[in-house]
DNA sequence: CTGAAAGCGCTAACAA
DNA sequence: TTGTTAGCGCTTTCAG
């Protein structure tokens, strides 16, 4: 004896659900057909007659019916959403100030709609470690998680706890995790050959050295200062450079180093701006006292005056690395981490005239 | 007769849902009670027996057992999904490029999440006609549709169609639909004001005045200048300022314009400081030869050297207010559209000396 | 206090 | 070719 076990539908305070949009059982009694008819109808099952077909079709069309898609997911058993986690901290908001994360997230959206993935953007305070939760509840079917620091063991439990997972950045000593990064040892490298074939003596660098990537980044300015039997002075690296305007006291510190440093690699294009700013409130001239390099290439690096050197992170890229990574985890094969290569960008801001080089 | 309907479940390629994670049938069985009660325990129904709640949970947590939210959803017809739009064109990354914007997203992502949202971030080419897909296949309960131009017809008719919306900017004359924006007129006024009040006479405009929010500005601007008995000339407006970097032809014809501008109002901060850079490239010193004026007050506005003057976006407010319109049109009350109030913040750029002012 | 049953909106075997 | 039936994983009446 069937009851009545409707949902308590009282008012429209119905936690989001509008309006009542046409469903399939309204168009099939409307074409006096089955659902299921609809269904596959709607789908161009060969198995349904033209006519029909048509019909269904059309009623669909003037009722401006859509299936619902998370009615088919349940039944399917499908999940195309992939979320991807930004970090969030109130303290240092400087990862989502920088305009290459804006590009990098984009670039991850592009390549998830090439592949009929949905992109779902979550945001996480450091140390998170509920990330798992999202795929867990079935709302993700797959983690990116971006950002320049990174809680490395939330990230290897996650993964061992079989959560297909990307994470944007530099490779670490035990992870069992898959990253997906620029070279960013090899860029900095690239970048503070270039700095000394330009004639510089004393290369200084500018950058927070414990996250994941400065550190490469650090490893790569160190490796070319030591490929040219140079020292690396621990008096020409600055940790940290204040977010405040007025300061420049880390950079005045860092110019009465012994030996005034003649070019110094930033972190990042962010930074490299700030230091070349700097510098010239100092009333330095970049490049010609004082050369200076970045690391991105944001788009604002070629119209910054002196046009920004830098090493470019293939952004563009990035995007199909991470979704392949991730779709081969879901598909429950392995996948690799992968270093993306860089590119050198040359402009005006490192160029010392020839008579000076070498 | 029972058949056996089981879905085609042959390798694991089933589109995305992997290794079986554990349901509500897994824990009733080993908990020997029936489905409906390990559900009702979960949600910590008083109906269920302190004992058998304590044994159900523990059973729960020690398979790591999560609700799937998507089964959820389904069966209580719940939808707390915001999809947020971003514009998508080749050509013109100009807005993606902004970090202006990805501090808008976050903000709107904050909001969200504190009003148990999530947001599915979608991406639009220019005048993309199937946003209503988002709504009427259930994927998201509301749309926020960000970026500087905009499909008017389009929102007028999915407001129509009944999709909850709002759209970031600009009112516009005969909009149907719902909008968040900062108050352009205003901030542009006072900027203008501002710079007339530090002693110049000839005040240009940079930036496009055709976009929504770029026309606003444009018209605090004139309107500015009008208060104060000033004639608005075209030849100080420069619409268009070019991606590549040396082209400065576009800056060097705006100054020479019969009375050579003495400050320039540029439509956004990232149009600011290549304004303000390309003035120091051609040998004018801001602000006392020329002094420059932004809009947005993105973080680098303030490191920027000279200090950029700005009119400030209250981006940290712009969340809640989205949400709050959203929410609004979710539960079928109307939506007002909203100006939230700007901020003059006045750095070195356009700071003249007293003596010369006035 | 617990379980049986109905059903969210859709899909897909199988029967007719 | 179309309809019947079972069920995705969960919630919620209502009967016991």
């Amino acid at each position: 004896m069937p009851r009545i076990p409707l949902p308590s539908s009282s008012a429209s305070d119905d936690g989001g659900e509008r309006s009542a949009r046409p469903q399939m059982a309204d168009i099939a009694r409307l074409a006096g057909v089955s659902v299921s008819t609809v269904s596959l109808a709607l789908r161009g099952s060969p198995s349904i007659g033209e006519q029909t077909r048509q019909r269904i079709a059309e009623l669909a069309r003037s009722l401006n019916y859509r299936v619902n898609v998370r009615a088919r997911n349940l039944r399917t058993g499908t999940n195309r959403t992939i979320a991807v986690v930004v970090p969030y901290s109130r303290s240092d908001r400087h990862h989502l100030a920088d305009p290459f994360y804006l590009g990098l997230i984009g670039s991850i959206a592009d390549a998830l709609v090439n592949d009929g993935y949905q992109m779902l953007l979550a945001r996480a305070e450091e140390h998170d470690e509920d990330l798992a939760a999202l795929y867990e509840t079935g709302q993700a079917a797959g983690i990116v998680l971006t950002g320049a620091s990174r809680p490395h063991e939330v990230c290897n439990q996650l993964t061992m706890a079989g959560v297909p997972l990307v994470v944007w950045g530099a490779p670490m000593p035990r992870q069992l995790y898959c990253t997906v990064g620029s070279d960013n040892r090899d860029g900095a490298r690239a970048a503070t050959l270039h700095l000394l074939d330009q004639g510089a003596r004393q290369v200084a660098f500018v950058g927070d050295n414990e996250l994941p990537e400065g550190a490469e980044r650090y490893a790569g300015y160190q490796s070319a200062l030591q490929e040219r039997g140079l020292k690396v002075e621990p008096g020409l690296h600055c940790m940290q450079v204040p977010q405040g305007s007025k300061d420049l006291s880390w950079l005045s510190s860092l110019l009465e180093h012994a030996e005034r440093p003649d070019a110094i690699f930033a972190s990042c294009d962010l930074i490299a701006m700030r230091v070349a700013q700097g510098l010239q409130q100092l009333g330095l001239r970049v490049p010609t006292d004082v050369a200076v390099c970045g690391f991105d290439d944001i788009q604002m690096a070629a119209s910054f005056e002196p046009g920004l050197t830098t090493v470019r992170q293939r952004t563009a890229d990035v995007g199909a690395a991470v979704v392949a990574a991730l779709t081969a985890q879901i598909a429950g094969r392995p996948a690799q981490s992968l270093q993306l290569a860089t590119e050198l960008i040359v402009r005006a801001s490192s160029k010392r005239k020839r008579s000076r080089a070498r």
